[in-house]
DNA sequence: CTGAAAGCGCTTACAG
DNA sequence: CTGAAAGCGCTTACAG
């Protein structure tokens, strides 16, 4: 009837009487009307909630993932859709149970940092759209959003050796991740720009888990000789720095006057270290929100809706040097690399 | 027709021919079938999905709610529950935004740390179950799950005094709210049986915030002379203890050996401080778990289902003092509090 | 054991 | 400007 008209306000606004118009809603005032959702969902075949995937490291979520999160909400507040969140614990078993979630229960979907093949990707249904954020690689008709981490590392590792540092160790991210990789290329890069030979010995594969990257750190300090001790360690994230952080601490070595740290993401963490960390910040936050926007004209789009906007398939946002506290000059008496 | 029985699977078991159902199961398969979650709602009075309400600070998530949310996800996914999200700013602005999402999105709301006036309690939709964890008051009708704040914060002082500790102050949380009232509680209550006098000037009034806490102690630091120092620090939550180390470490001073610090909750960020935080853990993940259980029960009920299961008003778990590496025993020279 | 029918609570052409 | 009707995609008595 016309009360749907009345009650959904602004949208047909002209077309009905004041008085039915004033009748409706006080009927609805009185009886204490209140909308269904799931009703107005089904028939406009629209939930209004947004669908948030990531996955858990040791049954939680990373500090990566919460800021992203939380740039999510808000955008997705301001929108006012609902945000529902789904966890896994491996994108390549779970594939399935994500595609059980593209059931109408939210409109679309934004997948933070999936790591899928190529086939679990082609499986993904169609009728509901996606957003990746910093996706492994390129999903199929997926819009992604990342950022520009080997720039970040490169500027990071420039930044260390403009500080005096030549002998920097690297201590990576999982193996076989786009993220990881690009961190050590920008490293290489660095390194090779100021003509410091790249020393393999000095690159160390870990996880982007903090824990591990403070096994890692504790098994290298306590198979090298003092002498070994690099002046200055980039990680390639905030919980690898922190992890790294630790196990110098417990090894009696001071943060930044006998080493200098640096990590990357600027997440929450970054400022809980004593001494803060300097980092490269991604806008992991500005990502999420964007991630929150392109889903919605997607979403748009795919209800058919001409939306004019061009949307292409990767956005790259850029990254930015937060020098802090966690990086002085190398001391007096550190080795270092001569120049080749 | 039999398609919904079969395709609902265990539910209805026998009462269909094999060959119906292969014939069914066939046709389904054939034409992608996919149930259409909101009908599904619609027909069954049941979203099978559960809403968290959180407060953000300065735009997040807090380390608290976190951990929290973390038992929340874990639990409900292991019921196959959804859960969607919902951040507000203020609780008393905000309850006509919570008011709103009680639309039949969600099939019940788990309230954390919620502080709702009494008329805003008495307002919330009463065909929606609740669930509250660490409500500042209690809820008509709603079941609050909390812990046992004041033992925790009795117990944390109490070791600090048997670590040789008197001059103990302490940094509260937000004044008014029932959380910080208890530790200020069971602070006085362990200092009175250890016969030291309460000494206003050594409680401090903050915020939960981390940040406050910082600017707090930095003012302090400004304001006291050096010798008024206490030797311990007793902090209402793990984020007014990193504030408070990262306040002590700009003023040059060395936790454990200058002063010891405490905190309280046990979340993620005591363990990424350097020195690791001794504090007092409050079994959130479990706390969020045992919400969606509970909440479970609620709508099960509300559904008009019999259950048996009693439920309490009020669930208090327990708390348990975790030491790490932030306390040592007073310096030598240290100023103490005579014995009155 | 099976199928036709009504209903969940909305929205939206469509005819007056 | 307004109201009666059909439809969104399920589930569940109910009659065969």
């Amino acid at each position: 009837m016309a009360a749907s008209k009345v009650l959904n306000g602004a949208r047909s606004s002209s077309r009905i009487s004041e008085e039915t118009r004033d009748r409706i809603l006080a009927a609805a005032a009185q009886l204490h009307y209140r909308p269904n959702a799931t009703a107005r969902a089904l028939a406009n075949r629209r939930m209004n909630t947004i669908g948030v995937v990531a996955a858990l490291n040791d049954g939680d979520l990373n500090n990566y993932a919460m800021e992203v999160l939380t740039g999510v909400l808000a955008a997705s507040s301001k929108h006012e859709q609902s945000t529902t969140l789904f966890t896994l614990h491996d994108w390549g078993a779970d594939v399935t149970r994500l595609r059980g979630w593209c059931d109408g229960r939210v409109d679309g979907m934004i997948l933070i940092a999936p790591t899928l093949t190529h086939d679990a990707a082609a499986s993904l249904p169609r009728h509901t759209p996606f957003v990746s954020l910093h996706s492994n690689s390129p999903l199929p008709d997926v819009v992604n959003i990342e950022s520009n981490e080997e720039r970040g590392a490169y500027e990071v590792v420039e930044y260390l050796i403009e500080e005096g540092h030549r002998r920097i160790m690297h201590v990576s991210g999982d193996p076989g991740l786009t993220g990881a990789e690009r961190r050590v290329s920008g490293y290489k890069r660095a390194l090779a720009v100021a003509q410091i030979p790249f020393d393999e010995k000095l690159c160390i594969p870990s996880t982007f888990a903090g824990k591990d990257a403070r096994k890692t750190m504790r098994n290298w300090l306590e198979g090298n000789a003092r002498g070994a001790l690099p002046q200055a360690v980039f990680c390639a994230n905030d919980a690898i720095a922190t992890g790294c952080m630790e196990a110098f601490a417990e090894a009696g070595l001071r943060v930044p006057e006998d080493i200098s740290v640096v990590g990357f993401d600027d997440t929450l963490g970054a400022r809980t270290t004593i001494p803060q960390l300097t980092t490269v910040r991604q806008p992991l936050r500005e990502m999420g929100a964007r991630a929150v926007e392109v889903l919605l004209t997607l979403i748009q789009r795919h209800d058919g809706e001409e939306v004019p906007t061009e949307l292409p398939n990767r956005i790259v946002f850029p990254v930015e040097l937060v020098p802090r506290a966690s990086v002085a000059r190398p001391p007096a008496g550190s080795r270092t690399v001569p120049i080749v």
